[in-house]
DNA sequence: GTGAAAGTTCACCATATGGCAAACAAAATC
DNA sequence: GATTTTGTTTGCCATATGGTGAACTTTCAC
């Protein structure tokens, strides 16, 4: 397994799989054992233990074993991570187009002046 | 290179690299070329090109060539599509420890009208 | 205590990723 | 028109990813 530095990007790599954002939606409903996580998936569990060992790795979800069965569930942390850094480059983006309206805007009046 | 099947495959793998993060967040500011672009960056302009095409494939940016230098710029949709979805999952989350909530707050109102 | 259930580990495979160096193309500059 | 600048293509490499089947462990139920 490669090692991700940072937990952005451990957290956006598990989340390009449709498989592991399948198993993301699931869990937001309520915890599961794993059994019931792979019963979707056309895959042996094996391949999908190998999804979901991405997943806890990443930090975006926790697992506990109890007796023969290891529950999962969804860290919220994570998650919020990842999506405070979209919505921080989302604002930085914004900031620049209003600077940008307000200069178009500016400019649009000094040549209403000259005009006139 | 692979062909990720929906958009947030694409996005979420274009995001999960460090280099590519750095180049979105770059780009949030203003439009650059290229080479600007690749120069914080300790690496050979053809691993560098492979990057923005991950990004420009993922819809992330797009790009345009004029005259000999290509201008890279953010498409905030696809930005504003992962974030969306990582909105949505933590909604859920949150509708199910609300619900929780409310049911642990009943049963210790019960509990309450049990003991008294 | 036998057997099924739920995970887990192992060895293996094909393909993708992320980097390099070198050669090339096209446009701007002198 | 020779040179530099900017980007592009090609071939190559080591490692990671996502899957398989087979063998194994532990726990639960009878």
């Amino acid at each position: 397994m490669e090692n991700y530095k940072t937990s952005l990007d451990a957290a956006f790599h598990a989340l390009s799989d449709p498989t592991r954002r399948a198993v993301i939606n699931r869990l937001t409903k309520s915890p599961a054992p794993v059994k019931e996580l792979a019963k979707p998936f056309d895959m042996g569990l094996p391949a999908f233990l190998k999804h979901l060992r991405v997943l806890e790795e990443s930090g975006l979800i926790a697992t506990e074993k109890t007796g023969r069965t290891r529950t999962c569930q969804v860290k919220i942390g994570r998650l919020a991570e990842a999506e405070s850094w979209l919505c921080e480059q989302r604002a930085l983006w914004q900031a620049r187009t209003d600077r940008l309206a307000d200069y178009v805007e500016t400019q649009m009046s000094r040549d209403t002046e000259n005009d006139g």
